[in-house]
DNA sequence: ACAAAAGTGTTGTCTGTACACCCATGC
DNA sequence: GCATGGGTGTACAGACAACACTTTTGT
């Protein structure tokens, strides 16, 4: 340790984890029941502590293989929480993280174990300390990102069907699109391929699957594209 | 302090600002050659540490004002850096900051006491730690930022003229644009106040002032805008 | 009178938006 | 055969992009 660096004073170091779902109608946050005090019992996001020898991305994904037994998920730092009085426990600076997740990835005996429950985004209970407002940064953000990013179908599971990418977008950005417009400019971003199959479970007609075109995804990602048409952004 | 949290390791918490001005052509970031070790001489962004009783937010505020005297800046979380082994000194976990600050603001006295220097952000030197990403990052957050709220303004004087304002866009987003299209976008936004005044220190004819219109300015900074045009966003 | 930057309009193209009907199938 | 959701096309309007000449004035 450098002598310039003693003099400071060391904080306690935590990650919050805003995991976002999509059960087919409704984008979801998983939240749990608080096991230990503070605030036992009440509402919070998933979170644990940094240490001092992990790093601070690190540190996010541990915590949400922890909860979930999930690796290789789509996870972003959203926001420093910092407040001296945000935790009322101690001094706590937080770390929040966004990530995406299939559901029914989600095991559920994981869920149980955890005290772990799928809640609307639009029906959110009270949350512990500033949790609330972390959620709703990361909806913002998920907005914000969805836009330039084709990264709803993080949420999705491998095969799909347009009304169901449809429903994804809605609920993300809480608003009705027209269908002949949505498949116009989701299909000429040239990301989807067109499967045979079709899904009978919501229409006798039946809907096409789609997966997607991993090289162009890949590509769109890195560069971004626009969904003006779509997200009003 | 509660049981549950005694367990936990503490880290030092750092602040890093990244702190941009525009000097009527080009984009600049304010760097600091590092008074002490590690990497004493080196260049650097200027830092601070995070206390006990004291915010996040307020500790980045803190450092600011103590580096150039100014207060009530434009200053947003970046992002944190956590990797365990980002400084050689010891394990610090840094939260970045972007500032916009007027560079004619910034008291000379101040720049020669803490060593500071305007850096044109093309050419950067060789920072300490992951400064330079930090910095990277920053400029790309400031374009998307400026591609959709009307921030670019924070960095230019009271009364400004468009051709200073459209040479404030291409530094940002180092690129150049039609003197016609940017009048006629920039104009229909309504933020602006053309003023009788002219600026003659860059031609013959001169160039009209304007000022900002604050109350729009205020709508816009929250509705936020499409700069689409300009921006290539 | 000329050099140097400021200011200003038009047109074609593209993209977004609004809107309505037929299709396939299970019951 | 009918009810249900799936799939498709067109026309209008607004935004963007490309483009060149005139104005002002200090020297």
């Amino acid at each position: 340790m450098i002598e310039e660096y003693k003099q400071h004073d060391r904080l306690l170091l935590a990650i919050d984890c805003i995991i976002f779902g999509f059960d087919g109608t409704r984008l979801k946050a998983l939240l749990v029941k608080r096991g230990f005090d503070p605030e036992k019992n009440k509402w919070s996001l998933i979170g644990g502590f940094v240490g001092k020898k992990e790093g601070v991305d690190e540190a996010a994904r541990r915590v949400l293989l922890e909860l979930t037994g999930l690796d290789n998920i789509f996870m972003e730092q959203l926001h420093v929480f910092g407040d001296t009085n945000r935790d009322p426990g101690s001094r706590v600076v937080s770390v929040a993280y966004y990530a995406l997740i299939r559901i029914e990835d989600y095991a559920e005996e994981l869920m149980i174990a955890h005290n772990a429950h799928w809640v609307d985004v639009k029906r959110v209970p009270p949350l512990v300390f500033d949790h609330k407002k972390m959620l709703r940064m990361a909806q913002e953000r998920l907005r914000q990102k969805a836009a330039n990013h084709p990264i709803g179908f993080e949420l999705l599971p491998e095969k799909f069907t347009l009304p169901q990418l449809q429903l994804l977008y809605e609920a993300i950005y809480e608003t009705e699109l027209d269908k002949r417009n949505f498949s116009k400019k989701i299909l000429s971003l040239g990301i989807l391929n067109k499967l045979d199959e079709k899904d009978h479970s919501s229409s006798r007609k039946g809907a096409y699957f789609y997966v997607f075109n991993r090289k162009k995804y890949r590509e769109l990602d890195k560069q971004g594209f626009k969904l003006n048409t779509i997200t009003g952004l």
